[in-house]
Order: structure tokens, then C-alpha cells, then sequence
DNA sequence: GTATTTTTGCAACAATGTTGCATAAATAAT
DNA sequence: ATTATTTATGCAACATTGTTGCAAAAATAC
């Protein structure tokens, strides 16, 4: 499972260093689950958060991850499936958030919308954030 | 003008302050602008940032206000047009965030998505966040 | 195996979010 | 009007997150 790992460093061209691996694991692990600095803390052992802060920056530029807009305050990131390249995020990005767990997952699917945009304004990204309850939240 | 922040007021069942009226005050200045906590500390004269965040959160739960997501990692509220009740928010959010300025203003129009919603999950609000560089900051 | 580059871990600090509590202010009751 | 009651304010205090600088440690290059 760490050659997957390593290989994204290496196709990034990213020391392959102990916190990065960790740190890609967890994330390979999530899948389309989100995950946010204080969420990697409590998943690694003996963890330095602006180490990860710096780690997810790192892989959010390379085009690794890709945050996670989900109106929680709080940063979180999420595995680009499809290749991103480097400042090169594919935009249109749809989140679902559980207000009640808190979790955050990444959607399929693309957004179009009948937004009026003002004169002069110029768009770059697009996110879409559902908030509601996820399946294990429900109350049956 | 102090006529419509006190009618916003009544209306909500709230006692009229200063503060709250000052608050108010801002909001219907800044139109489809989206005001954060320190942005009313900076517009404010003698303001006490828990008091407005308080403000703000009660501003909210009585449906004067919304949140305005935009990824920008800081809570951000703008003036609900038609009327929302209390803990009945009209969904489906527009905002645009320029993150040059870091404005964050209201969209006209509705939001429609070919989002595929996993099994089980039940979605209560929507927001679709547009990223860019607004009018002002437009590179000429 | 050594030199060079990059990453890590720590200190330190800023901004924001949040709660408890005594005082002050606003409304209700007399 | 005055007092009683309810609610809001302002302060202290603290948690969380975001952020930068720098020396030591680790990873790659030579």
C-alpha cells in the first residue's frame, strides 16, 4: 500500500519523507472523505501540526489534494482523483458536509448553475457545498 | 434609515440596542456585501467583538442573516433579502468571492446540480461558491 | 561518505471562535 | 414613574486554527 505512497511523491517529485507517507495514507485511506489538520493529528502518533499545515500545503500545490470547501471554518482537504497538476486544480468541486458528524466527502458530478454574475466579474473555481445529514447520521 | 433596522427588529422580537442597531445599520449599507466579524469591528466605533459575534449569531438564528460561505475560512453574514424565518433559512446560496479583495457578495438566481447524492444522505441546504477576481480588482 | 538541499520540529504569535459571569440596559409590571 | 424582571453587554479567559522564522535533522546529490 506505501508503494501507492511513494509513488505520488515520486511522480511529484517530493522527498519521500516519513510524515508524507503517513500523511498519504491517511488520505488514501479516506477516499472521498475530507480531511482536516486536527483530523490528521489525532490519526498519526506522534504528530508536529504545523508540520502537517505544511505538508497539506505542499500537496494541495502540487495537485495532490485539493481542499474541501464545506462552510465548516475549518481547512479540509481531499485526494484529487484525477491528476491535478501543479496550480492546475480541476475546479468545480462538489462537497457534501454532515452538520451533524461533521464529516465532509467529495461528490461526483458536475455542477452547472443560472447564477446572474455582475458585469466585470471574472470566476476561477466553482465549489458546491450540500449540507444535510450523511447516511450514518440518519435517524431511522 | 435607523426606521428599518428598528422594524427588523420588532418584527424579530429582538429589544433594540445600539449595538444592534448599529450592526443592522452596516448590513443594509453593505447591500449584497457579506460582513464578518471584523469587518463590523472595524465599522464600529466602540465595538466589543464578542458582543458582535453574539449579535451576529442571533442575527442569524432569527433568520435576519445568513452565512456566507465562501472558503475563505472566516465567518462571513449577509442581510437575507426575502425574509427568512427563524431557523428556516431560504437554501440554496449563491455567494462570490473575490480572492484578491477578499469581498464576498449575495448572487441573484438558483442553483440547479447533476450532483450524485450517495445513498442515505439527506441534503438540507446548497451553496454554490464562485471564485475569482471581482469588477474592482480586475486587471485592466 | 561527504556536501547540499529540503524538511522537520519548536517557539512564538495573530486571528477567530467560544463560554461564564457580573454589570448594565431594556422591557414589563405595578 | 418606579420597581421588578428579563435580556444584552463587556470583560476575562481559554481553545482552535492559521502562520512565519530558525536551527537541527533528514533526504538526496555528488
Amino acid at each position: 500500500m506505501t508503494e501507492k505512497a511513494l509513488d505520488i511523491l515520486q511522480r511529484h517529485q517530493l522527498r519521500n519523507t516519513a510524515v508524507r507517507r503517513q500523511v498519504l495514507e491517511q488520505f488514501l485511506q479516506a477516499g472521498h472523505k475530507a480531511l482536516s489538520n486536527s483530523d490528521l493529528e489525532d490519526a498519526l502518533e506522534n504528530p508536529d501540526r504545523i508540520t502537517l499545515y505544511r505538508t497539506l500545503k505542499t500537496f494541495e500545490q502540487k495537485g495532490i489534494v485539493h481542499q474541501a470547501i464545506d462552510g465548516s471554518g475549518t481547512t479540509k482537504y481531499a485526494l484529487c482523483q484525477d491528476e491535478c497538476s501543479e496550480h492546475e486544480h480541476h475546479d468545480d468541486h462538489a462537497h457534501f458536509h454532515c452538520h451533524d458528524c461533521g464529516k465532509t466527502i467529495c461528490l461526483e458530478g458536475s455542477i452547472k448553475s443560472a447564477v446572474q454574475l455582475p458585469e466585470g466579474f471574472q470566476v476561477q473555481q466553482k465549489h458546491f457545498v450540500l449540507e444535510g445529514t450523511c447516511a450514518d447520521c440518519q435517524p431511522e
